[in-house]
DNA sequence: GGGAAACAGGACCACACAGGTCCTGTATGA
DNA sequence: TCATACAGGACCTGTGTGGTCCTGTTTCCC
């Protein structure tokens, strides 16, 4: 699959339409905005905001905004805050002892150019490059 | 995560093991000579035979060889054996009907780019980068 | 000052899929 | 003729994602 988790995709859905829409905004209006399911909505939200890529801001009136603009947003960024590190082996970098198979190993720690091709590709693209060519109003340009 | 499973993994391990070996290898003998259990072995094997990326020989004095040098097989291949087409979401190219958000979805069909980015990048990566510097008996001349 | 709105931060459950094992059949060579 | 080894399944299990829900806290409006 090499495939990313649907958080993943949900968070660059809900990034993209906090950004066309611009301001702040609430998380069952994101959910109503974006056909994603209200409580998976928020938290997407909860886990960007933890790693300051959103802001929630409490009480009434409350609600998320983006803390930098998405062509300032790789989706590397993402991903690693809703997966975690980026990397497509479990023997990355410095996993010493993960692996019974170490000693063994031929392609041990050779993973990592490939790791870091995947994340050089990631880092290249914006969350504003998948939303559309511009980052607010997006829907009027875009001819299906 | 962006991880690739763990049969992928295996599938690079054994196909660098039948590198450096070079000729035909068993099955069994595969798995002694990497660590990784004899029935995940021929699971793989059996994988990649299907792929015609090794070919099985029956019979006694049977086993497996390499259907092309390690130098020609890029990674991507590999994983598009193991894993199916490689792509990051299920809304890839001409996936219409498998999202129901599609409709309201602002980042539909803005994947691709991404998608040939990872593809372009596991291409340019051939197994046997990943075996050594030398496609076999690497481990003489390869100073870890 | 009270109530409503909305985020914060958990715990919790169920389904799907990968990982792994095993069994039977078939082909080949000694 | 028999042992060896691949071919091609079915099958079971454990993990992790996806999704829901609950309680507490903060803020604004009336």
């Amino acid at each position: 699959m090499l495939r990313l988790s649907k958080l993943t995709d949900y968070a660059v859905v809900v990034l993209a339409r906090l950004g066309s829409e611009g301001g702040v905004q609430t998380a069952p209006g994101l959910a109503a905005g974006t056909g994603v399911a209200e409580p998976t909505v928020a938290k997407v939200l909860k886990i960007l905001a933890h790693h300051d890529l959103v802001e929630g801001q409490r009480g009434a009136r409350g609600g998320y905004r983006l803390m930098r603009p998405l062509r300032d947003m790789p989706l590397s960024t993402v991903i690693a805050a809703i997966e975690g590190p980026i990397a497509l082996t479990a023997c990355v970098d410095n996993g010493f002892g993960s692996c019974e198979a170490e000693g063994i190993c031929a392609v041990r720690g050779r993973w990592d150019p490939v790791n870091r091709a995947i994340r050089d590709a990631l880092a290249g693209i914006t969350i504003a490059d998948l939303a559309g060519p511009s980052s607010h109003a997006s829907f009027s340009a875009a001819a299906e």
